[in-house]
DNA sequence: CTGTTAGCGCTTTCAA
DNA sequence: TTGAAAGCGCTAACAG
C-alpha cells in the first residue's frame, strides 16, 4: 500500500521545489521556468500520479472548486435536464456540480464548506421568505423566483403557456380550460398568465371556473380535469401546466368515457421520454432547461466572482411538440 | 460582513485553548472538564455561531465524512428511490450524500479528495473490466453485480422475475413472453432466470424466440413486444423486465390493434409515480430499492472502517402491485 | 529562474 | 482539568 503522493514528493523526485511544482501544476501565468525544468516537473508528476490533495488546496485557497445543487425530487426529469445543462457550464469553467435532494434549509448544513455556491431548486409547495438563505454560501433561485433576495434564472413560463393555449385556438378550440399549476409556485402562476393572455389576444372570454389549480403530479391533475371536464357546456380542450398532470388529466378524461382527441385535447407543458409512448401520445411545450441550467451555473459563477447578478430569463423560446392528443374540436 | 468564526475564536470568547474547544464540540469522552467550563464553550460556540472549516478538518483528519453516489441517469425514478435511502443510512451515521451524474470513470476525478467513498450506480450499457475503479476511493456497485472485484449490494431480481411469471401462470397464461433488459447487465439476466425457472417449475416449454433483448426504455420496448406480438400462435401475456419498457410494450400492443388486458397481459417491473395513471393502469413488480440504498450505504460505511465486505442481497422479497393490465386470457 | 517562508483552521499527543 | 505545540498538504508573497 503506497503512501499518497505529496508535492513535496513530486518536488524531490524532479529535483525542483515544492512550490514550484504548484506553480507549474497550476499552470501560473506569471511564472518564468526553463522548459527542461517543466518538463522534469510534469514528467515527475504523471509517472508518480500525483493528485492535488483537495483539502489543503481548499484549506489555502478558500475555494473548494464544486458548486451544489439541491433538488427537491431527484426522479424529476425537468431536474434532471437542468442539472445536465449546470454540470456542463461548471465543468467548462472547471466546477464540479454536486448533487442533494432535499430542502435547501435541511441540506444546506451539510454541504457547508464543501461548495463555493449553490443551485437552488424548490419544491412548489415551498414559500421561502425574504432573506431566508442568507446565510452562508452565495446562491441562485433556477426554475422559480421568489422575492427571497436571492437572484433567479427561469424560463418563459408565460410565452409557454400562451404558446400552448394559442395552438389549441389555432385548432378552432373556444372552450379551453386550463390545470393550472400550484398557485404559490411563480411558475405555475406565469403559466396560467399566459393562457389567460392568449385567450384574451383572441377575444375569447372565459369565466375563473375554466381554471383548476392542481399540484404538478399525477393525482393532481386527475383530480383538477375531473373537475373541470364537468364543466357544462364541457370544455373541448385542456392545457394542463405539467407533464406529470397531463398523464393524470388523460386518465381523467378516459375515466368519464371521453376520447383523446376526438372529445378532448389535451396540451402538457415540458417533455418526459415516455410521452410519446403514451396513448395517444402527448402534445406538449418543451421548455429550454438545458439552457437554463447552463445559465444558471454561469451565473452563479458571476455571483462567485463578485459581479453583479440580475434575474434571469433565459431567451430561448419554448417549443411546440405535436403529438397525437390536440386536434380540432368536434362540430 | 463578518470574519468568518474559527475555533480560536471560540475559545477566546470562552476564555480557554482552542484545543480545549475542539474536544469538547467534537464529544470528545476521554475529556475530563468542569461541567461550567464545558458550559462556557458551548454557550460562546453557539452565540458565536461556528461551523467548523470542513477543509481543515478534512486535511487533519484525512476524512470528508461525506460519501459520493454516481447514477447514470438522473431522471431514472429507481435511483432516486436508491439515493434516498442511501442518503438516510448516510445520514445516521453522520455522513453527506453528494451525488454526481454520470459513468464512475468520467466523474471519479471530480469527486476525488471530496468523499471517503463511492456508491456506484452503473448504466447498463457498461461493462466495466476487472479492477476498473481500483484506482481511488473505496467503491460499492449499487444494483449492479460485476466481476470488476468491486462488492455490490443488489435485490432479488430473480425473484421478482419469478414472482412477474408466476402470477401470469396462476392466472391462466400459458404463452408468455419476456422482453428482456440487456443482457450485459446481470440484473437483466437475473429477471430473465427468473421468468425462465417459473415457467419451467410450471412445466411450461417455450423456445428462445419468446424472449426479445431490449434496451431499459420505451423505445426499445416497443420494438422488441413488437416482434414478440408478432409470433405465432401469438403470446397471451408479456413480462417485461423495466416500467419504462412496458410502456413502450404497451404502446406495440395497440399500434398491433391488441387490446390491454383482453388481448394481452402486460406486467412490468419496477414502479413509478405515473404508472397507475396509464391505460389500462400498469400492474408491475416492486422491488426493494430504497432498502438496497441504505443498506448499500450501511456496507461502503462498513467498508470505510475496513470490515470486510460480501456482495449482499437485499432479503426484503419484492412485491406484486397488481392494476389493470393484466387478466385471465381469452379462452 | 528558483527557493524560503509563513500560514490556512483544525486535531491530537504530550506536558503541566 | 487545561494548555502548548506540532503538523496535515498546499499556495503565494517575497527573497535571492
Amino acid at each position: 500500500m503506497r503512501r499518497t503522493v505529496r508535492l513535496r514528493d513530486v518536488a524531490a523526485a524532479a529535483g525542483v521545489d515544492a512550490s514550484v511544482v504548484s506553480r507549474v501544476l497550476s499552470g501560473d501565468a506569471r511564472l518564468s521556468i526553463r522548459p527542461e525544468t517543466r518538463e522534469r516537473v510534469l514528467e515527475a508528476a504523471t509517472r508518480l500520479d500525483y493528485r492535488p490533495n483537495t483539502a489543503a488546496r481548499t484549506l489555502k485557497t478558500a475555494r473548494t472548486m464544486a458548486i451544489g445543487m439541491i433538488v427537491p425530487d431527484l426522479a424529476n426529469v425537468n431536474y434532471a435536464t437542468i442539472a445536465q445543462g449546470a454540470e456542463e457550464a461548471a465543468g467548462t469553467a472547471g466546477y464540479t456540480l454536486l448533487v442533494a435532494h432535499g430542502s435547501a434549509a435541511d441540506r444546506l448544513p451539510d454541504l457547508h464548506g464543501r461548495i463555493d455556491g449553490l443551485l437552488i431548486g424548490m419544491a412548489t409547495s415551498e414559500t421561502p421568505r425574504h432573506g431566508e438563505f442568507g446565510g452562508g454560501v452565495p446562491a441562485l433561485l433556477v426554475n422559480r423566483r421568489e422575492p427571497c433576495g436571492i437572484p433567479s434564472v427561469t424560463v418563459d413560463d408565460e410565452a409557454g403557456g400562451t404558446l400552448a393555449t394559442q395552438y389549441l385556438i389555432s385548432l378552432g378550440h373556444r372552450r379551453i380550460a386550463h390545470v393550472a399549476g400550484p398557485q404559490n409556485a411563480d411558475t405555475a402562476r406565469r403559466r396560467l398568465r399566459g393562457y389567460a393572455s392568449a385567450l384574451a389576444t383572441a377575444g375569447v372570454e372565459l369565466g375563473p371556473e375554466w381554471v383548476a389549480e392542481s399540484s404538478f403530479d399525477e393525482a393532481g391533475g386527475h383530480a383538477a380535469a375531473g373537475r373541470l371536464l364537468r364543466l357544462e357546456p364541457r370544455p373541448t380542450a385542456l392545457f394542463v401546466a405539467n407533464v406529470r398532470a397531463a398523464i393524470g388529466a388523460m386518465a381523467a378524461a378516459r375515466r368519464l368515457g371521453l376520447r383523446i382527441p376526438e372529445d378532448v385535447s389535451i396540451v402538457g407543458f415540458h417533455d418526459a421520454p415516455f410521452a410519446a409512448f403514451l396513448d395517444p401520445p402527448l402534445t406538449t411545450v418543451r421548455m429550454p432547461l438545458a439552457e437554463m441550467g447552463r445559465q444558471a451555473a454561469d451565473n452563479l459563477l458571476a455571483l462567485l466572482r463578485r459581479e453583479p447578478i440580475e434575474d434571469l430569463m433565459v431567451a430561448i423560446p419554448p417549443e411546440l411538440v405535436v403529438r397525437g392528443s390536440a386536434t380540432a374540436p368536434a362540430r
